[in-house]
DNA sequence: AAACTAGTGTACCGTTAAGTACACTCTGTA
DNA sequence: TACAGAGTGTACTTAACGGTACACTAGTTT
């Protein structure tokens, strides 16, 4: 019985890869004690409400991530040309240019919607009012700048889950840069 | 252990209604027997393959009524203005104006996905192709629209994700609205 | 060096899962 | 009226589930 010392954070990355692969649901602990390597006695170490717990801290993780290297920015930056245009290309990154699905997507579809609906809504709200914020300051009026953000965070949405379906990452590529454009006042 | 005469046909809408609700992982045969007030017997009578041949029941009876109702006169009605003003009335009304969830959008995230691919790929694939042949026939040129339909198709995924996350139908009622706009030639 | 503690593996628990077996009951048909 | 077969409920099997208990190890602290 040797201690790893593994962190709890570095097991997260695979924590999220595996729901993002199988759903909540369809994860199960001995599935994550395989992929993660971690005992059912570590893993309830870290996550004294197990699978709950996992769920939260990887929705979590998301939305830090997504808080930090993008909302933040939309909403505060200096520049919200630069600052949308650089929305769509670290979405791009996260998303491994289409390979791969939003998360936070399959918990809003999953049985677990109830369960981290919290978590779910501001997640996508967040996103929408953020990007709303650095549209306007890019002179488009209230109505249309919220317009625009919908759709842009709905098309991101769907283009994830159009390009898995058909098993082609391009459909997502094409859908950024229309969205992109969208972005722009004409 | 009077007989019900139950209709194989009969349950579809419910386990449809239960797959959406829970997603198909999240799914157990107990609720199954329970919503649909069916015993194991006549489940395994009617799906000899159990969950699965469920999932795909539920997934062929979706297929079906949106090729009859909305992809066939895409492709091959008279008057494309029209039946694209009739496919958005029609996944309106399908999708209960934003209200429910896409049922192939939940199969496309679940870990279901891989059991499922063909018919969530065909979904997709045939809804993009009908919507394109219809645009190409008011004067869209082909790249042109392909482009919309993809726009439009992954536009009304997305749309409904963010509805049901926000718990805000109005969100898919206005992306319906804008994405008609869009297929409009200006 | 003793006590402490975060981290770990294993064995185990009760519950529930999907799936099977089978006896039964109707209803249609001959 | 007998018989065949679709439709059904109940009891069961086997495996897997999420979760708990606990002994243990190896650094760290005192």
């Amino acid at each position: 019985m040797p201690r790893n010392i593994t962190e709890r954070d570095d097991i997260i990355p695979t924590l999220a890869e595996l729901f993002r692969e199988r759903g909540f649901a369809g994860t199960s602990l001995s599935e994550i004690t395989e992929r993660t390597g971690l005992g059912k006695g570590s893993l309830y170490h870290f996550f004294p409400n197990g699978k709950e717990e996992m769920g939260k801290a990887v929705l979590d993780d998301v939305a830090n991530w997504f808080e930090y290297h993008i909302f933040t920015p939309l909403r505060e930056g200096e520049d919200p040309y630069a600052d949308i245009e650089y929305m769509f290309k670290a979405t791009t990154q996260f998303f491994h240019s289409g390979r791969r699905i939003c998360l936070v997507g399959v918990f809003a579809l999953d049985d677990t919607r109830n369960r981290f609906s919290s978590e779910v809504q501001s997640y996508f709200g967040e996103w929408t009012k953020a990007l709303t914020i650095a549209l306007r300051r890019t002179d488009f009026g209230a109505a249309q700048a919220r317009e625009i953000a919908e759709d842009v965070v709905a098309g991101i949405q769907g283009a994830l889950v159009l390009a898995r379906s058909q098993n082609d990452p391009k459909i997502f590529t094409r859908a950024i840069k229309r969205l992109k454009t969208r972005t722009r006042i004409t």
